[in-house]
RNA sequence: GGACGCAUAGCUCAGUUGGCUAGAGCACUUCGUUUACACCGAAGGGGUCCAAGGUUCGAGUCCUUGUGCGUCCACCA
């Protein structure tokens, strides 16, 4: 064996291993002991599932998505070891608008647009790419160790969930969830689009405020930055409190504005912040968001000013065909010639940009699909789809538990969404994606802005029959199809896929046997876009929740805490690390240290570090290998013929067993890493392996054996390749992968319940006394020094041992032991002789003194609160009995313990 | 403007329902190369747990207010 762990050799080796044997499906696990080739879980194994959230075909994989796997690869792992039916369903996304965006750009530098190709070329030149990176993403996973069934592997544009997709749009169609209508939408005059609102970039820059009326006449002065849009004013809104204007609310006005007439009612709106401008807003209800559901709430006249080239359009005199910019200088122009311009005011303003091409955006109103989120439906029990979510997760729905969503925290920030959610716009003017299953008749252009009529629409799966349909243009939003991701990925064709009595029917094995699934693990930032969306599309086609826990987890930071991007030049490539440190390294920098919800700062540095453990563990197993034989047939410790030590390991590493399992159970993978460094290493490696080099136990090997591959199965999940490689050196002949999660055997017999495991702090507190002595007064390292040692009660433990405290880096020559010394006889006191110092305290007097003062004060103080808590009359009424039962046992502990410590005390 | 979060050692962070002397990693100081490991070992220094007030026998932990920082949502007509 090298000194040195050599990951190379050995990860991409053994995940093809792994793989090719079919350990990454379901029915691998430890239930066939003997026969690791036929594989067979029982069929009443409980299942576990967890499914991928898909990564964007846009590129590789970050750090973000390192940390995703590792995590989940850690709860999979586990949970395949506890004997669960364990299915991780891998898959990508095709990420409609982002990945269509990239491949614009490509196109762009060839001097071409998505017009000059056509639909069918553009979209075969997105999915090349989509391929290539598919293939990079699969890649990348397979680096990272992740026990994805790779059988199973789907993407969400593919055959099998357009056809769950067609389905889920007809079904809320039919039940009038889907309509159509207008909304104001982001439109990039220069792109032709739409854009989402996050795709909208804000510039700060100064602007111009206008203030004028609309002609003499009108009472009202009116404040805006763009007067070329007043064209289409239909209303002034004012704040009904504002006394300035009470009295002119519900009047109505015809204007000459600038040549143009115009129809002018006074509004009030609570929205209407009184301080801006002159407190009176001029209502644009086709080009601005808020003015339109203004106009909704009052039912205003909708005049479009702007056209889809962000020209004015016609009927508007001299305006019409002029750009923004032209018209808005005329108007100004206009206005001060009339004497109707108050004043111009500079302020700073936010300008909304497109963020591909920097083009000022127009809001326009156009023609789209919604999900209404309030109707209420027969197949939600009567209830809306706003109404369920929020019932789901706040109480629990169809006979199922409420959804934990971890940290809980978030529970409220998914209500408040879910609470102010307005109806998704789920149609979008690209050409990658789900294309609407919607045909209109080739009578009607679906770029129009008129509503059709119900005989001209048909919604289905396929295209309708007969001449003259055409089908619409627009694609679905990516979360439509995403939201069915925890249901459409366990369907294998589009065969599996029906309507029954109105309802979706997922028609395969695998759903009846996962679905719901345990978990969904996936990054806070996309609670509202992906996780309430799979909770509304679930709840709605399968009356089933889409899965039980939700998981958070934060983001992977740069180590200045920025976010890592490929313009700072601060990212760090997973596969870099894999490749200088290796791939379990590279999880556990991931792991430890990242808590849910929260964001973690990352360094190479870090990861080195965690190589450097990996490394230790390797020299653990090569010391345990190179001196005792482990390869023994079984691992039962014979109780009587252990050492103090080997006790004390073995009670160490069944507490360890415990914790850590009650961590994996917890969704606590940081402080679970964490333990098991401070087993790894302070416990077993620093201590008991140590000892091992000087005392004479018979049952070493076992004990030794026992405690390694325990360890082993214990790290597994978080470090997958360098256990399974260490796990070879040891008499199995199942691979740890599929081997059984460590149990603290229920009748496990006396003598291992008597393990105390304490008495051996006794022997350590000697040592590092004997240590201390040494270091601060300063030894010389070659002086041969004698101690002696005055053991009190533990004369015998002290004796017996007396080896192992010469052998542990105490530089101590010889030892004498003596029962009672100058000093009180419970404590030990360590004497260096043979230099100028005489003697030092193991047990510090003076500290000593306070810390038994200071318990036997808290337990006066706990033995008051208890006594007072059991006299009254209220906590005892409203307690059950087990509670009354247990503060009055408490009660006796505390007196016990608090006389022992007086005794103690007395004695100091 | 609305909501949520964070503030603990020089740095990055743990600290589960209030309860042993507030912890870890890195960094720092001193010592050490004894055949598992220099990707190493031993010992050590360093914290008014942001501030003020409150609840409690007891607060890093719960409540209120303030300060600083961050994130998300809405958005300035």
């Amino acid at each position: 064996m090298d000194k040195s762990y050599n990951f190379k050799e050995n990860e991409d080796r053994i995940y093809q291993n792994w793989e090719r044997k079919g350990f990454f499906q379901p029915k691998a696990g430890p239930s066939r002991a003997d026969n690791p080739d036929n594989l067979k879980l029982e069929k009443d194994a409980k299942p576990y599932t967890i499914v991928l959230p898909p990564p964007n075909v846009t590129g590789t994989l970050h750090m973000g998505h390192a940390g995703m796997l590792a995590i989940e690869d850690v709860l999979i792992r586990y949970h395949r070891m506890q004997g669960e039916r364990t299915l991780w369903v891998p898959g990508t996304d095709h990420a409609a608008i982002a990945t269509q965006t990239k491949v614009e750009k490509i196109i762009e530098e060839e001097d071409k647009t998505r017009h000059t190709l056509g639909r069918k070329e553009f979209l075969a030149r997105v999915n090349k790419i989509a391929r290539e990176s598919h293939d990079t993403i699969v890649g990348q996973c397979k680096k990272m160790g992740a026990s994805l069934d790779w059988s199973r592997e789907a993407y969400t544009l593919d055959e099998t969930r357009n056809r769950a997709v067609n389905f889920v749009f007809k079904l809320m169609y039919d039940d009038g969830l889907i309509y159509r209508g207008e909304r104001i939408v982001n439109w990039c005059p220069r792109c032709h689009s739409t854009l989402a609102d996050d795709e909208v970039e804000y510039k700060e820059q100064k602007a111009k405020l206008y203030y004028f009326k609309y002609d003499k006449n009108f009472p009202i002065i009116i404040a805006t930055t763009r007067p070329e849009t007043k064209l289409g004013d239909t209303a002034v809104a004012v704040n009904p409190k504002d006394e300035r204007y009470k009295n002119l609310i519900g009047k109505e006005f015809e204007v000459d504005f600038v040549g143009v007439a115009l129809k002018i009612k006074i509004i009030a709106d609570r929205e209407v912040d009184m301080d801006f401008g002159t407190g009176a807003l001029g209502v644009t209800p086709a080009h601005s968001a808020i003015d339109w559901v203004m106009a909704e709430n009052n039912d205003l006249e909708i005049i479009k000013v702007i056209n889809e080239d962000g020209l004015i359009k016609n009927n508007f005199s001299k305006y019409s065909g002029k750009n923004v910019e032209e018209a808005r200088a005329m108007i100004v122009k206009n206005l001060n010639k009339s004497g109707l311009m108050e004043k111009e005011e500079e302020i700073d303003n936010k300008l909304s940009l497109c963020y591909r091409c920097d083009t000022a955006i127009e809001p326009l109103p156009s023609l789209q699909w919604f999900i209404d989120v309030n109707r209420k439906v027969e197949h939600l029990n009567g209830k809306s789809i706003k109404e369920t979510c929020l019932e789901a997760v706040r109480s629990g729905i169809f006979g199922r538990d409420k959804i934990k969503i971890v940290p809980e925290r978030f529970e409220k920030n998914y209500f408040h969404w879910m609470e102010n959610l307005r109806d998704w716009c789920i149609s979008r003017q690209i050409w990658f994606g789900h294309q609407v299953p919607v045909w209109y008749k080739s009578t009607v252009n679906n770029s129009q802005l008129t509503i059709n009529k119900k005989e001209d629409i048909y919604v289905g799966v396929e295209a309708p029959e007969g001449e003259g349909w055409k089908r619409d243009e627009d694609t679905l939003d990516t979360w439509f199809s995403s939201g069915m991701w925890t249901f459409s990925t366990l369907a294998h064709s589009p065969d599996e896929i029906r309507i029954e009595n109105g309802k979706l029917v997922i028609d395969s094995e695998d759903f009846k046997n996962f679905h719901p699934i345990e978990v969904l693990e996936t990054g806070y930032d996309i609670l509202f876009f992906w996780v309430a969306r799979m909770i509304i599309m679930t709840t709605y086609a399968l009356n089933d929740i889409p899965f039980q826990d939700v998981y958070l987890h934060g983001l992977v930071l740069d180590e200045k805490g920025k976010k890592m991007s490929k313009s700072k030049g601060n990212v760090i490539d997973p596969l870099d690390m894999i490749e200088k440190y290796g791939t379990d390294a590279t999880r556990l920098s991931l792991i430890i240290g990242s808590t849910p919800g929260n964001d973690m700062r990352l360094s190479e540095e870090k990861v080195a570090g965690f190589r450097n453990l990996v490394n230790k563990l390797w020299n653990i197993y090569r010391y345990g290998i190179k001196n005792y034989e482990l390869r023994i047939k079984n691992y039962e410790i014979d109780f009587d013929k252990i050492s103090l030590v080997d006790a004390w390991i073995i009670k160490s590493i069944d507490d360890v067993i415990l914790e850590i399992t009650d961590c994996l159970e917890n969704y606590k993978f940081s402080q679970a890493g964490e333990r098991l460094r401070e087993f790894t290493r302070d416990e077993l490696a620093d201590w008991y392996l140590e000892t091992t080099k000087f005392q004479k136990s018979k049952e070493i090997e076992k004990v030794l054996g026992y405690t390694l591959i325990n360890l082993l199965r214990l790290w597994h999940p978080f470090i997958p390749f360098i256990t399974e490689v260490l796990w070879k050196n040891f008499s199995f002949n199942k691979q740890l992968i599929i081997s059984e999660w460590p149990k603290i055997e229920k009748t496990a017999d006396d003598k291992r319940k008597a393990l105390k495991g304490v008495k051996f702090e006794i022997i350590k507190n000697a040592i590092i006394a004997i240590r201390n002595a040494r270091a601060e007064n300063k030894v010389e390292p070659s002086r041969k020094v004698k101690a002696i040692i005055y053991a009190g009660d533990n004369i015998g433990l002290i004796k017996e041992n007396k080896a192992l405290i010469k052998g542990m880096r105490t530089g101590i020559e010889s030892i004498e032991i003596k029962e009672s010394g100058p000093k009180p006889e419970k404590a030990i006191f360590v004497a260096v002789e043979g230099i100028e110092i005489y003697l030092l305290g193991a047990v510090d007097e003076k500290k000593e003194k306070k810390r038994l003062k200071e318990s036997i004060e808290r337990l006066r103080q706990l033995i008051t609160m208890t006594k007072k808590k059991l006299s009254d009359k209220n906590f005892v009424e409203r307690a059950p009995g087990a509670i009354v039962d247990k503060e009055k046992t408490r009660l006796e502990e505390f007196g016990i313990e608090k006389k022992k410590l007086e005794d103690q005390f007395k004695k100091l």
